[in-house]
Formats: C-alpha cells, sequence, structure tokens
DNA sequence: AGCACA
C-alpha cells in the first residue's frame, strides 16, 4: 500500500534516463543545460525552470547508460557539477521520460483546432458545430477543411479562457467516449474568412459575400442518377501527379495549364508522399476543358508525371503570390515578377505582346473545345506572353534527337515532350500553331534548375541546424 | 537543495 514510507530523495532511487537537477542559477536556460549534460549522452528533451524557485529542472537522455555515467561521474568527482559556478545537485528522477514539453497544439490560444474523426467533410454541417461550441462563448470564425487526420474544423473564440473551456468540455471523459473530438489549440489568432459557405464562417462580418460557387454546398450534395455523390464541379482542378520521375514546379504546371485559359492561382503541396497542385482558373467552364483535355495525360514523354484530375473543394486559392510552391497570377507586380524570374529571360519586347493574351487576360472565349479550335491561329489564350521565339526552332529536334544537342545543358533522358504527351491528339487546342510550340520551349527549361530554385536550398534550409546552435543537442 | 502537471 504505502510506497510513500520511504522518501525519494534517498540515494536508492532506480536509475532512470531523466535526470533531476537542483540547486540551478535562476532562470537557467536549456542552453546552459545541455553545455553540462551534452558530454555525456544524446539529450532527446529537457524541462527548464521547475518548481517552486524555478531553479530545477530536468534532462533526459537518450540511453539510460548515458544517465547512470553522469551521476556516477559526478558521484566520484572532486569537481562538482557547476552552472555559471554554482554548484548543481544531479540525481536521478523518479520517473523514466519527461512528459507535458508542451506540444504545439497544447499551448492555449484562442482558436481551437477540432478534429471530427470518422466522418466527411459533408457530413458534419458548419451549423451544427457553430452550435455546439456557441454554448461557451462567441464563436468568432469557423473554418472547417479535411485533412489525412480526419475532417477538421478552427474555431475562433474571443480569447484563450473562453477556447479553453471549450476544449476542457471536451475532455471531460463522457465526451470523449461518445463522439470522436479531439481538440487542441491552434497556433492561429485570427481566421482569414474570405466567404461565407458550406466550408466557413465569419460571425463577426454577417455582411462578407457568399462564396457563389459555395452556394451548392451549403445544400446538400448533389446525387447522380446511380444514388452516387457527383462530384461538383470547380474551377479550381486538383491534379494528382503520378509517377513523377521529374520536379514538377510552378511553372511546368502553369505552362501545362495555361493552354486552356488564364491560371489565376498554382498551389504545390504533398499528399501522403504524392505530389498534388490546385490550379484555379476564372470559371467552371475553362476548368472543365483543362480537365477533359489533360486527364490521363503525362506532362513528360515516357508515362512520367502522369496527371489525374478532378474538381477541388476550393473556389479561391489562399497562396504566397510568389515562392517555390505556389503563385498568385493575379498580382500584376507578382505576375511580372514571376515571369520574368521563371523565364529568365528579360521582359519580352513589346512586339512579341500579344494584346489579346495581355497578362490581364481574364476572358472566356475559350470555353469549350470546338471553340478553341476554331481560334487557333490569333495565338495562346491567356498565355503569358514571353515565350522567346527564338527557343521554338529547337523543340521539335530536341525532343526526337536529344544526343544531337552537346551543348544542351540538360540530360537528354530528362527531356520533356509535353507539347506532344500532354496534349490529347484530337482535342487540343494546342495541336497546332504557336502554342505547342511554345509550350515545348518553356518546358524545355525545367529538368533543369529553374531561376527560382536554390541549388544550395537544403544545405542551408532551417531543417538543418547548423553546430552550436541551440536545439542542436536533439540531433546529437 | 529534494521531482514537472494536462
Amino acid at each position: 500500500m504505502s510506497t510513500s514510507g520511504t522518501p525519494q530523495f534517498r540515494y536508492t532511487q532506480t536509475p532512470s534516463k531523466v535526470l533531476h537537477l537542483r540547486n540551478l542559477p535562476w532562470e537557467c536556460a536549456e542552453e546552459e543545460l545541455i553545455e553540462l549534460c551534452k558530454p555525456f549522452g544524446k539529450i532527446v528533451n529537457t524541462k527548464c525552470n521547475v518548481g517552486a524557485n524555478r531553479n530545477q529542472a530536468f534532462v533526459e537522455f537518450s540511453d539510460l547508460n548515458q544517465a547512470i555515467n553522469m551521476v556516477s561521474y559526478y558521484a566520484s568527482s572532486s569537481e562538482p557539477a557547476q552552472v555559471r559556478g554554482k554548484t548543481v545537485y544531479i540525481q536521478y528522477s523518479n520517473r523514466h521520460e519527461i512528459v507535458n514539453n508542451k506540444s504545439p497544439g497544447d499551448v492555449p490560444g484562442n482558436v481551437l483546432l477540432v478534429t471530427i474523426e470518422g466522418v466527411e467533410a459533408g457530413d458534419v454541417s458548419i451549423d451544427v458545430i457553430h452550435l455546439v461550441f456557441s454554448a461557451f462563448g462567441f464563436v468568432h470564425k469557423i473554418a472547417t477543411f479535411e485533412k489525412a487526420a480526419g475532417f477538421q474544423a478552427l474555431i475562433q473564440f474571443s480569447d484563450a479562457v473562453t477556447a479553453s473551456m471549450a476544449r476542457n468540455a471536451y475532455l471531460l471523459p463522457e465526451n470523449v467516449g461518445s463522439c470522436n473530438l479531439r481538440i487542441s489549440y491552434s497556433a492561429h489568432t485570427d481566421l482569414n474568412i474570405k466567404f461565407q459557405s458550406h466550408r466557413s464562417r465569419d460571425y463577426t462580418n454577417p455582411l462578407l459575400p457568399v462564396n457563389p460557387t459555395a452556394i451548392e454546398g451549403i445544400m446538400q450534395p448533389t446525387v447522380g442518377p446511380d444514388g452516387k455523390r457527383k462530384e461538383l464541379e470547380s474551377n479550381v482542378l486538383l491534379a494528382s501527379i503520378e509517377n513523377m520521375q521529374y520536379a514538377v514546379t510552378v511553372d511546368v504546371i502553369h505552362t501545362v495549364f495555361s493552354a486552356f485559359g488564364t491560371v489565376q492561382k498554382i498551389a504545390i503541396f504533398e499528399k501522403n508522399g504524392q505530389t498534388q497542385a490546385l490550379v484555379q482558373y476564372p470559371d467552371l467552364n475553362t476548368a472543365a476543358v483543362a480537365r477533359e483535355a489533360l486527364e490521363g495525360h503525362c506532362i513528360y514523354d515516357g508515362g512520367y508525371c502522369k496527371l489525374h484530375l478532378s474538381y477541388s473543394r476550393h473556389t479561391d486559392l489562399n497562396v504566397k503570390a510568389y515562392s517555390d510552391k505556389s503563385r498568385d497570377y493575379t498580382i500584376p507586380d507578382a505576375s511580372l515578377l514571376a515571369a520574368q524570374q521563371v523565364s529568365g529571360y528579360p521582359p519580352p519586347p513589346g512586339a512579341w505582346q500579344n494584346p489579346q493574351a495581355a497578362p490581364m487576360y481574364h476572358g472566356n472565349e475559350y470555353s469549350g473545345a470546338a471553340s478553341v479550335q476554331a481560334q487557333a491561329p490569333p495565338g495562346p489564350p491567356g498565355q503569358s506572353p514571353s515565350w522567346d521565339p527564338a527557343m521554338q526552332a529547337g523543340i521539335s529536334t530536341f525532343g526526337s534527337a536529344p544526343s544531337t544537342f552537346p551543348g544542351q545543358p540538360y540530360q537528354a533522358s530528362s527531356g520533356p515532350v509535353y507539347a506532344s504527351a500532354a496534349m490529347p491528339a484530337g482535342s487540343s487546342p494546342l495541336q497546332s500553331g504557336p502554342t505547342s510550340s511554345g509550350m515545348g520551349s518553356r518546358g524545355m527549361s525545367q529538368p533543369g534548375v529553374p531561376p527560382n530554385v536554390r541549388p544550395g536550398g537544403g544545405a542551408s534550409s532551417p531543417g538543418v541546424r547548423p553546430p552550436g546552435a541551440s536545439p542542436s543537442y536533439y540531433g546529437q
């Protein structure tokens, strides 16, 4: 019964890979603990400023023997362990791992991240979520989305106190058992809600426009004649890229999809190890045409980078204007910047500016394959006017006999031939005329290192910690 | 100088 009979601080403690450090100097920093302990092994976790005086700490080694080494070293050393000249007392902790080094989701905030397991986006109405969480206080905003973890909702309250009340209520056992709800804190403080829709609400701003393409989502899901849920159309396509042997950059996506109309925004991301891209057109028709034309086709010859297209639930992508993984071409400055940086050429001379294909082109004459065919001669719809005509001569030769170009900076085998591969023979607007050549010439620069990719980026990325940097001990 | 806290 009573294990508390023997005081824990006797010298009879069982070894633990967690050490308890006492008599630390005021506000002892994690770095100072690490300095002291890392000669004995790999430190995998710490907890600082513990105890009433905040002068205690815990350090967890990856291996028990490392902790034993440290304790026994200082047990027999003439020099005591010291931090800032102050003697530090070291003993085994009575726990075997440091828990509760708060994960980000446990850091309180005014926005909750709610994960509802075992349901799809269509199964839970945002109104129900609103109703339920309004019990704890005014709900400012809600954004819902689907992630690998399941259906999730971000719920914004006025403050962290209100949010924690909601969270704590659902941590009660009876609730945990009855519904598959997991709640953590989001790092967000203010959600960016663009529209009132079936996926997001801003209750502080009832005048916020209703997203027109989201209205049907508020109603019941569309059901086809076979009783299956019909795929909702969208102006945004979701492209899954299969067999991705070559890098598919924003520029490649832009080139391919621009053949059917103005590409407004692009976002590239990974999902379940597969690269996907969201491509936003101004309207449903353009997206439908692109989808029809590109589905199942490969960006590169040889079955590489095969595209599978579906309609996204998104209607307006929220992307960074210019990054490795995203582009917003609707921002005039950014698209200009992008065109220049991407092409690597100086801005196109005025003579090559097709007035119908100016960067701000938002028209939609190309709403069907037939009309596209009919209009083939005038030039690429919504196409960037920055094609270098000098590049066009080489492209077909490059595709068929690349080895005859010794000066070609790119590997022959990686030469993109999506002028032929990605474009359906019969229905493509790219089949003839300057467009297909343009596709090729633009694509030609892709397998190499585009100007917007930093070759050394990996080495200097934040993921790699320089030796001596504060958190470097995690890697030993 | 003697064990963290959702």
